[in-house]
DNA sequence: TTGGAAGTACGAATTAGTTCGTATATAATT
DNA sequence: AATTATATACGAACTAATTCGTACTTCCAA
């Protein structure tokens, strides 16, 4: 799995969240949070394309790109390589520090433990 | 908190779990699983003892360095970050992705409950 | 007491990622 | 038709991280 940097990452979500979208407005959103220019966003959606990272649809003039990875892919490759990187490779070391101080909400900790009952029915 | 990179990490992870190392030592470590020249080693220490990531004892002419973080610390903000970056800042989201694909066995599920179930009392 | 082994210091090459300027093409406007 | 706006392509500068060579120092053994 492909590791997207930093910066490529950025452009993911947009696309995740917004669907497929032009450099133009790309570049716009990414303008609301730092200023980049305009080939700067460019050149990193043709890096992208190259590997794979978002596919670019050429018939209009104006390019139009989408995610080429789903998002939940990205999210558990990332996930496993800080696992691996900083936890040993202990999910429940990662969980326990994730949980360990007030970040989820009641409502969040009881999907979590519909998945953990979940994840225990299936093993019996 | 600052960033340690990928092979500031893995120099941090020797020290935590071996205690105070020479360069030397580090650098045997090291190589067991890539080759890395002495001087790389070295340089690297000597960088994260100016970031405050490791502390040096010069009393010895073989200066010995301890880790100057702890590894929960560097842990969290690791977690903190990709958290941030990938999951939208949605800790429930990491965990759910985390615990979705059976890499925490019953023991640690167990483990997950009882800190949510804590959680939960303490809400009350 | 001298030569080699083992250490630190540090400049600089290399690599990966990011950023932008400039050239060029195409479309729209006057 | 000429000018202006808006695209893409791409080389190259810049930055951060990694890697190593070389110079110099200190210690110890012959």
């Amino acid at each position: 799995m492909i590791k997207p940097t930093e910066a490529e990452l950025e452009i993911l979500k947009l696309l995740w969240s917004n669907g497929p979208l032009s450099v133009r407005e790309v570049n716009v959103l990414i303008n609301k949070t730092k200023e980049v220019g305009y080939t700067t966003t460019l050149k990193l959606m043709q890096i992208m394309a190259q590997k794979g990272l978002v596919i670019r649809d050429e018939s209009a003039r104006s390019h139009i790109y989408e995610a080429g990875v789903a998002q939940d892919k990205i999210q558990t490759a990332m996930l496993d390589r800080l696992m691996e990187s900083a936890f040993g490779g202990s999910a429940s070391q990662l969980v326990l520090n994730a949980l360990g101080r007030g970040k989820a909400s009641q409502k969040e900790l009881e999907e979590i433990k519909a998945l953990i009952k979940k994840l225990e029915d299936d093993n019996q």
